[in-house]
DNA sequence: AACATTTGGGTGAGAGGAACACAAATTCTG
DNA sequence: CAGAATTTGTGTTCCTCTCACCCAAATGTT
């Protein structure tokens, strides 16, 4: 019926949420801040700020102390700072070789982090959920009765529907129409919202959060883990499409000639570029992981010729498509994480000479291209800032006892 | 410093404003509602909107009239019709073989529209000023000094940077770096604002609000005049990314082994799919025009053999290019405009069985594809929508005599 | 030591929507 | 045809929330 965009029902209350979130959300992404310049980023008064700030502290939600003097004439402003157990994520990853668990807080402490590396196998959704419990066991019962808890992220390397954490398609773990959404949120047992999203979007919210798009409006994150993925980051927030496919990028036809791709289609983006593609290229095992490409790296930087053909062919193809990419989102800034991150210094001068040529000028002008800065646990610090995203956007809801009324009902 | 999430300093007024806007979007998108069907909608009791529609309703903004019954037990609700008058965009469109002129109520009341075709040339941007001037020049003295113009929209085919209307690149025009904008603000001299928008983008925001793609969540619309452009629509709002620029998806790189581009990359979509490359293929002038592709589509349909290849070769490659935008994007619809509406007839089998074969499953089985409806037409109407925004986002602006302030501060 | 500057504290005012009670206009029922 | 049921408009009161204002407090400057 009406758009999302029509807002519906606004009150006094709304503003009141809306506030607080602005200040809870300011505190979570650029940590402790002075009331006045709380003040000053959201443009309320004093008197708001300080009735905002006084409810979150008396809640627990925040910490007032006095600042060290700043050396500026004028009365000191308090410094608030989040509580970093205030309000806690379980973050899950689920990758092709590793599995990963971390309790992150409010303001991004990372409480704990644990990643176990595992052999690249098909496993059945069955054993990979019976073996992330096991690892996740301490973090899960810890979690059990803990009410700071605000909900469980999981990052997965797949195309899964986001409103019930269906996995459609995994091929790196052959998986097909798994409902791991639903399989988790039983073996868990805990009384929080679960979400599981694609490792490229979450590692894309990580990355713009806290790594090197810290803050970019418009950012094209591109990674290469076994596939090719990515997205669109507007406002931090990755495109989504109709059902949470979005961002399928290693997906994109750059090649017709070129080779059959594991999806079924010929000479999409990932058969050139794709992990498998520059090991075979270079004369390595197609399934070696991470220990090829670093022997990859390694010889192309000492000159052997297949390894640089290799990285230079990825470069030269990294650069075709995302001219393409360039010129269909116009970012400001491009963002390379995986495989891409690694080989970066060898091909950056290639990429730029790619887009020199291929992009439209308009746009080649404003973006600039970098290396992600968070390595393997971009998606699972992702997946824990999706999860503590209800809390950031609505924190009224965990003042007084609103929060069971909400689940409850 | 914020991030435009924090929707710094709400207020009482916010609240207000939102809701106005809520009641006069509805009203805009779906045509004259009752007080009981806007307080369905918006969620707003009856005395919110009884005191919000008076409002209106006291500026003039809308009027109210008694409802027919409807043949349900209970009181009518009278009908709130918004005044086709009370606010009014001026339009105007810059193409390749045609200048068109505009003049569109709230409610989407088309007032005037006026198009002459005019041979495909290369005209200075002085001269394209002039003739559009001239041509408008009615609808201009009209609207001089109407306060009820809230704003200028102008669509051009070209690569346009949004903050000032600085044309960047126009290949079919021949400009570069052409600021249209300022050209066409002193020659109007209006007191409104003016924004000048790539054109696909401005046909796709109408097709959403008024044509084939009403009320879809996530729309890609794809049309070829001389050149192919298009854009993802999240929500009724096409992608823009840093300046504008994003969309151009004529030129993604889907063969690199192909043709030359005139945007100096090789191999982009637009040398496949294109009207000239059409054209070419069919044996027909490349410059031919519409007149020629009418052509093309009557000898295809008549069976002519390069015709037909012609025609077949765009809707393969149409396919092909569609299926990693899909894959990218994950619409519910496609929208297909220009050409492309003309030859769907001819290609919806093709294009669909090129999806099967090349997008992924999951966001293959949630996409259509259906052709424009508004024709020619749509990119000035889109305009007018562009221009009617302020006035559809804000109306408490154009309440009381808040506006003159707004403007002049 | 006096003053300027900046910020916190507290109170009152204003804006805006919700809740509630009542009236009005229509359909339904017998 | 009369009365009940239903839905909606009208008007008042209440509650929430922010802002403006004044004063006090804490710091730097002269």
């Amino acid at each position: 019926m009406f758009s999302r965009r029509d807002a519906i029902g606004h009150r006094s209350e709304t503003v009141r949420r809306a506030n607080l979130s602005a200040i809870v959300r300011a505190l979570h992404l650029r940590g402790p801040l002075s009331r006045s310049e709380l003040g000053v980023g959201t443009g309320l008064t004093r008197s708001t700020i300080r009735g905002l700030v006084g409810e979150l502290a008396a809640a627990g939600l925040v910490d007032e102390e006095p600042s060290p003097s700043a050396g500026t004439p004028g009365r000191p402003s308090p410094t608030v700072r989040p509580d970093s157990d205030a309000a806690l994520a379980l973050a899950l990853e689920i990758n092709v070789d590793s599995l990963a668990v971390a309790i992150v807080g409010f303001g991004g402490t990372i409480h704990e982090l644990v990643r176990v590396d595992r052999p690249r196998a098909h496993l059945s959704d069955v054993d990979i959920t019976s073996d992330l419990i096991e690892l996740a066991r301490p973090q899960i019962d810890a979690l059990r009765d803990d009410p700071s808890l605000v909900g469980v992220g999981v990052a997965i390397a797949g195309v899964v529907r986001r409103s019930d954490g269906m996995v459609r398609h995994s091929p790196n773990l052959g998986w097909r129409d798994v409902p791991i959404g639903e399989r988790l949120t039983a073996a868990l047992g805990l009384d929080a919202p679960l979400w599981v999203v694609n490792e490229a979007d979450l590692g894309a919210v990580a990355e713009h959060r806290r790594g090197a798009a810290a803050g970019a409006d418009a950012v094209l994150y591109v990674t290469g883990e076994v596939g090719v993925g990515g997205n669109l980051l507007l406002d931090g927030q990755p495109l989504v499409g109709a059902a949470g496919y979005a961002g399928e990028i290693g997906h994109l036809p750059v090649n017709p000639a070129g080779q059959r791709c594991g999806c079924g289609s010929v000479g999409c983006w990932e058969t050139e570029i794709g992990e498998r593609a520059m090991l075979a290229r270079a004369g390595r095992r197609r399934d070696g992981g991470r220990e090829a490409v670093s022997d990859v790296i390694a010889a192309a930087r000492a000159g052997e010729p297949r390894a640089l053909a290799a990285v230079d062919h990825v470069g030269t193809w990294l650069g075709i498509g995302l001219a393409g990419l360039v010129n269909v989102f116009n970012p400001t800034l491009i963002v390379l994480g995986g495989h891409f991150e690694r080989i970066h210094p060898l091909v950056a001068d290639r990429l730029e000479q790619v887009l020199d040529e291929r992009a439209l000028r308009a746009s080649r002008e404003l973006v600039s291209i970098v290396p992600a800065s968070l390595g393997v646990d971009a998606p699972v610090l992702g997946a824990a800032e999706l999860a503590l995203e209800p809390f950031i956007a609505d924190p009224a809801s965990w003042l007084r006892d609103e929060r069971r009324v909400a689940i409850g009902g």
